[in-house]
DNA sequence: ATGCAAAATTGTCTTTTAGACACTTTCAAA
DNA sequence: TTTGAAAGTGTCTAAAAGACAATTTTGCAT
């Protein structure tokens, strides 16, 4: 909206949004992660949330998305507040603290975030350096064991947010491709309930809700039998959200 | 925690916390406001929920614990979050800048809150005047049409919380006495869930879960068949959790 | 061309839950 | 003793959940 008019002086040094950006790559649930710049060791809780500082006359929401945008390009997309961390400590780690002196102009203030968690279509973003990240990473999310701030705690409220939401909302399409097979969306769901889903009664489940479109078009190339596609059907998705659907859980 | 050696200046005067407390008096949800002193003309914008800056060592929760008590002597409560609330418009109305000169040190700072909403047993609470409220009331849910700042919006984003969470949780319980009746607790989910709820139905599935320890008591003086007085058991509801429960939807 | 590996696809049975539905009981007060 | 008011209770049907295994189709290796 005004951003580009928008100076240094107009960052509010004490609130922030952090984004957990999850994304699927048909194996496994990843996040968006970014590497700090001056450490070159791996050290895992070197790695944070892309986030940042919001803007005075800015809205959490406008800032959510306008960070999003400015640290992965992707716009568009689904994004849905996780909810306010305030502990007085979450920046007071000596390890974070160092990295704060390089990049913020009051790197002593207390900083309250507004979490956000946003899934997107993984090969949309091909992850790239970005200023005050050293590396911008897709992590699995299976093998993140610790993070910078309290963004470990963030990411783990975030998961089980999604795992609630998609409990009454088929948003499990915003990780996927246009195309996609009914065994990807399956993964999907069992990637995110972290358990084995029965496939014949996923299948049977989801192909009530009547909200994907048989594409009639198959795989190709594939070294097995060639599966359907299909893709998200929006317009009978409106038409379900209106009576609401309370129970897609397994 | 170290709240009686605060200060005046140790206010964070760009965040609050605000307070959706919901009470039930067998009949309806009611929520609880504040009236501002200065206007005695009874407008309903002038009503507002409880909130409070922060103190800049407090945590979050913290801080809706301690304005919790502060305003109403309340404590050891269910307590959750909502999420944050960042509009920079949200404390310009004209009517509201009026109310902030005459209780903040800095009336023009820009306030993002983070919302909890708390239900508390009504009886232990009776309503008082208190520092910046004229009057403390319990006010129906039915009946708020608008409030100051953005605290309508708050209070829709409370219920739509509350809704979904005492699906996958008896929280309920905090809301009604120590001892309550079948109908009570039957109300209860009516008025949560904005529509009726077939008694017997309601009855079955309630019993089922195994968490209702009747008292072998009766109530006494009524005009009509007494009822069964219950408790919560929470021995039971421990065991439930585990197993966790994810559909007590109506 | 044949066989093999790999994943897709499909249906039935049983158990559980949801949802609809109405009469009898028990008390206090008139 | 009658009456009003709310409590309490059971059954049937339909839908959903959950458990379970064999067949099909492709590419690739031989």
């Amino acid at each position: 909206m005004v951003g580009n008019t928008r100076k240094k002086t107009d960052l509010n040094p004490n609130n922030s949004v952090d984004c957990v950006i999850f994304g699927f790559d048909f194996e496994q649930i990843k996040v968006l992660l970014i590497d700090r710049r001056e450490n070159i060791d791996n050290l895992r809780n070197q790695r944070a949330l892309p986030g940042n500082l919001i803007y005075n006359n800015e809205d959490l929401d406008e800032a959510a998305y306008r960070v999003l945008e400015e640290l992965t390009g992707i716009k568009d997309i689904y994004l849905e507040q996780v909810g306010a961390f305030g502990n007085p400590n979450r920046v007071n780690k000596e390890s974070d603290r160092e990295w704060l002196k390089s990049i913020r102009d009051e790197p002593n203030a207390r900083v309250i975030t507004a979490a956000y968690y946003s899934l997107v279509k993984i090969d949309d973003f091909v992850p790239k350096a970005h200023s005050f990240a050293k590396k911008t990473e897709w992590i699995p999310l299976t093998e993140i064991e610790e993070l910078a701030f309290d963004h470990f705690e963030i990411l783990q409220a975030a998961k089980e947010k999604l795992k609630q939401k998609i409990k009454i909302q088929p948003i499990g399409f915003n990780l996927l491709p246009e195309k996609f097979t009914l065994s990807q969306l399956h993964k999907l769901y069992e990637c995110i309930f972290e358990k084995p889903i029965d496939k014949r009664n996923f299948r049977r489940k989801i192909q009530k809700l009547n909200i994907l479109t048989n594409l009639k078009e198959k795989q190709r190339g594939v070294p097995h039998k060639p599966s359907q596609l299909y893709k998200f059907n929006e317009e009978n998705y409106q038409l379900l959200s209106q009576n609401g659907y309370d129970n897609f859980g397994f």
